[in-house]
DNA sequence: ATTGTTTGTGTCGTAGTGACCATAACACAC
DNA sequence: GTGTGTTATGGTCACTACGACACAAACAAT
């Protein structure tokens, strides 16, 4: 609506030339777990500063969107992943010199996809990759900017949250196996579970998180008997 | 370090010319339960935009300082109330149009202190008062821009945190009877907690929360027996 | 002394959970 | 087909956490 021009028709002071601006960017944190591993959504830098770093997907936030939106266009034209409805804001970093171009904050994303989804690089025709999240957090492979930080501490949320939420939920697909889920919470928690008990508290769960889909999966390559397909529980 | 100037000894586009600009503020919700009732410090707003209208106490944040700098430091400033050590972050909001003036993005914080703070107003001369919590959700005193959004927000932290965290001790002095603490979470959860199951749960608390004074403290007006005074437990 | 109030202690039944055992249902090697 | 290994599923047991309550302790007020 009214934009800086608004100062014209108003006591001295109202605008906001004197203040300092800054420039507002996003970074989105796309977690995975794959073959039992954490893993992290990154683009290889094609770009100014810091080239042919890892970072984290994000970019400019503009005017006329709001942080949500600007967080699911650049994740989408960056990797090419559309943004999960559970896409939602972390924390927000400004630390002065944490980007060497200048004034920057940026709001950080995170959300959690199910594994394989399609990468084929954005619009920016950048390199998108997941990457493993232990070798992030131990420094074997160094982020740009603050990223690394930024990993770290969407992490500690999803390790919170995990047994509070279903957000466990939004790293498979739409029918999966318990010993699928359980797999996703022990690549977070980095501990093994029983999978007697492990069953036992989801299928107990109040209110309940998943519900049977009455056919079976197969089983695995291995032998084992075959396990029961669940899906999302129909909240209401 | 590294300023705008950089630009000149990089390939063109290193420089953020290009990126819309905007204000970041910061704003500060500080609750306090005072005679059974959360409250929350606002100011009666003085300045160029929504003059005479409540709000949050909150500022320009400049290049130099950190987001949880500028925070502690416009608190200050407006209200004359030291940040608390455990002022953290709860929320960014830059949705277009939220602020008249222009492309304002705010980072809202947010901390808890027992009542009877020092309230002066600010070196801006600003008046500053608590202001009933339940009186802003229900929208009967209504707070400029966002503000009433942002207080719901962090009404709702405050309340996922009670359980899990010692939230409930920055709201009381250094030392305090059990009555005093039940009434800080019967405040923020609406509800009566029965006296025995309270005393019980915090006592059992591992690792422990509080811990005796091994002192008294005196009979309520009415009567009734003198309670044990505790104190934050040495967390180590 | 009696009454009322608040603090502090204990009990009881239920729900949740970790550890562990047993059975079911498959693949695979032979 | 039989035996062996593997995973899924169901169940038990002991311990803990917690809500609901009963009750004693220690004060104020009359």
């Amino acid at each position: 609506m009214t934009k800086g021009t608004a100062s014209a028709k108003l006591p001295k002071g109202y605008d906001l030339a004197q203040y300092p601006r800054f420039e507002v960017t996003v970074d989105v944190v796309i977690l995975t777990v794959d073959d039992g591993q954490l893993r992290v959504l990154l683009i290889l830098r094609g770009g100014k500063p810091q080239i042919g770093k890892w970072a984290l997907p994000g970019g400019f936030k503009t005017p006329t969107e709001t942080l949500d939106q600007a967080a699911a266009r650049e994740l989408f034209e960056e990797t090419n992943v559309r943004a999960p409805s559970h896409l939602r804001q972390l924390r927000t970093y400004g630390d002065p010199g944490r980007d060497p171009r200048g004034n920057v904050v940026t709001v950080a994303y995170i959300a959690a996809v199910p594994p394989l989804f399609e990468v084929r690089g954005g619009t920016d025709a950048r390199t998108a990759e997941s990457k493993s999240v232990e070798d992030v957090l131990a420094g074997r492979l160094p982020l740009a900017f603050d990223h690394r930080q930024i990993v770290t501490d969407a992490v500690d949320q999803i390790r919170r949250e995990l047994d509070h939420s279903d957000i466990a939920l939004s790293f498979i697909g739409p029918t999966f196996t318990l010993s699928e889920l359980r797999a996703v919470h022990e690549a977070i928690r980095s501990e093994a579970l029983d999978p007697a008990n492990f069953r036992r508290s989801l299928l107990n769960a109040d209110p309940p998180l998943i519900e049977a889909t009455g056919t079976r999966g197969l089983s695995g390559s291995g032998g084992g008997r075959p396990p029961e397909l669940f899906r999302r529980a129909a909240h209401m």
